[in-house]
DNA sequence: TGTACATCAGTGAACGCGCGTTCACTGATGTAC
DNA sequence: TGTACATCAGTGAACGCGCGTTCACTGATGTAC
């Protein structure tokens, strides 16, 4: 049966939230469409009302889950901790609220060119959440912030795909400090780096 | 038609080495095991013949990749070009022959406990290769060492998942910097660090 | 060394299953008058 | 405001397809005597 316009809307905005979620959690590839519709106890059918393709919900999830947790995360102070956040045993273990590129970088390796568009838009928004949590001005030190993007998203990659406990708590202190040793020896250049 | 042992045995390498590859090019889920058949001209039955099951060929795979490309790099010299080699646009272009650490982390954070077991393998081998590279004895810089591996694994797997040639390049080169000036101002403490 | 038989590597078809997608249908919503 | 009709969000079953795995079969290889 027919719903009104904003119901329709909040389901398509629904599909989107839980498809960000499952994607990250379990894989793009071992989420199906269906998992996605049964997760809001509707059926596959109407999916496709709202979407051409899964395709077409990979590239908007990925950009959901990139904007939700950019966001959540500049909003949050101080920026230092993000950082420490980010390298966290929460984080470790709970990709479906976490970094979206960490969650399905080599996945999307494999993917069409409209899912890495996608996927490089949501490596942006980190390098500015890394500008963030460096205490920079954004795009201050361009190499430096690439080389701690790519330690991090490294770091949670490798952690999540050892069954090695203590390997994966190594890996993220090990670049937790690392990344905190560089930042004193280069400080940001960040005017209000102290204010937030 | 029974084949001899030799030929058995022959086979049985060939599909490890075949699997190793496909599944660092196009990803493990990706890949059939008929699909690894048939790249040797040989039908999907007689796969269980040396295999329980698609996931033993797996962990064989994963292990056999590791150990190739962990030999076939200490190998060459000298060791410092490895950093180079390893964060080049060939590695990044080609992961069939690459680094299996970096072509199939992600994927693995959502597959089984053997998997991981093999891909720990597979890490530990990659920071014998990493101290090797920075011209340390193994195991002399626990945290330098893993802060490397997670800044090389990162960017390379980041610059696979973007469509964005220039971006790719940059995080290659924002990271080989990064680890060579690491290196410069806390250098390896091998005694034959300039020697191979 | 020769013979009879067991073994088993590889074939090719089939199995059940879950996937993405399509489609006829239902009935509340939205629109035209 | 009321009525008649078009729209379309969601249902539920079906589609073709490729997957991992199984199985009866073939015939060269390996073994026992």
């Amino acid at each position: 049966m027919r719903r009104s316009r904003e119901d329709a809307a909040a389901t398509r905005a629904k599909i989107v939230a839980v498809a960000a979620r499952l994607f990250r959690a379990r894989g793009i590839d071992a989420t199906s469409v269906a998992d996605v519709m049964s997760a809001l106890g509707l059926t596959v059918g109407g999916f496709y009302r709202h979407f051409d393709s899964k395709e077409a919900l990979v590239t908007e999830a990925i950009d959901a889950a990139s904007r939700e947790t950019t966001d959540h995360h500049l909003a949050k102070s101080p920026a230092l901790s993000l950082l420490d956040r980010y390298l966290s045993h929460g984080h470790r273990q709970h990709p479906g609220q976490g970094c979206p590129v960490a969650a399905l970088c080599s996945e999307v390796g494999h993917g069409s060119k409209q899912t890495k568009k996608a996927f490089t838009a949501a490596i942006q928004r980190l390098l500015t959440t890394v500008d963030a949590a460096m205490g920079r001005d954004p795009g201050a030190d361009r190499e430096s912030t690439l080389f701690a993007a790519s330690a991090a998203v490294g770091a949670m990659v490798l952690a999540r795909a050892t069954h090695d406990e203590s390997l994966a708590d190594e890996l993220l202190s090990a670049v937790r400090k690392g990344l905190l040793e560089t930042n004193e020896k280069a400080p940001g250049t960040s005017t209000s780096e102290k204010s937030g």
